[in-house]
DNA sequence: TTGTTGACCTCTT
DNA sequence: CAAGAGGCCAACA
């Protein structure tokens, strides 16, 4: 019978088969994507997604981004700024930028150096 | 149930 | 030039 409220969280996470991916599902398809030595923006993401405004919601997926597997590789993600905006989201507030220094990423005050050459744009890398 | 906040970006005043 | 508000989708109270 009818349940007609099942409007409830089903879509909390994204469960594996689901062909309805929800904007998350994009997002982390995308990041896990990026090459390593490479850092993106959630504006780059959104835009790729085509819509550009969503760039918050990119934030939010990060937010489970260590809880969805695989994991993704949230601190390629920074702002348009390149500066390491959720890096508090991380579990250390210096992990994000520990792990970008293991990649070779060079980080200054919270902020990646030549952010526009190692900037991967996935509306040119996927080449949609 | 509604309302507010959130790892942002862009446009307008 | 600088500051403010708007707008998207989703989760939390």
């Amino acid at each position: 019978m009818p349940n007609k409220k099942k409007s409830e969280k089903l879509k909390t996470v994204l469960p594996s088969g689901g062909k309805d991916i929800s904007f998350f599902e994009q997002v982390y398809d995308v990041v896990r994507q990026i090459p390593r030595g490479r850092v993106t923006s959630y504006g780059a993401i959104a835009a790729y997604l085509g819509t550009r405004m969503s760039a918050r919601m990119v934030g939010w997926a990060m937010n489970g981004a260590g809880a969805v597997k695989p994991k993704v590789p949230a601190h390629r993600v920074v702002n348009r700024n390149g500066m390491l905006s959720g890096k508090a989201a991380f579990a250390t507030p210096t992990l994000m930028e520990e792990l970008l220094a293991k990649e070779k990423t060079k980080v200054k005050d919270d902020t990646i150096l030549d952010f526009e050459k190692k900037f991967w744009d996935p509306a040119v890398e996927l080449a949609l």
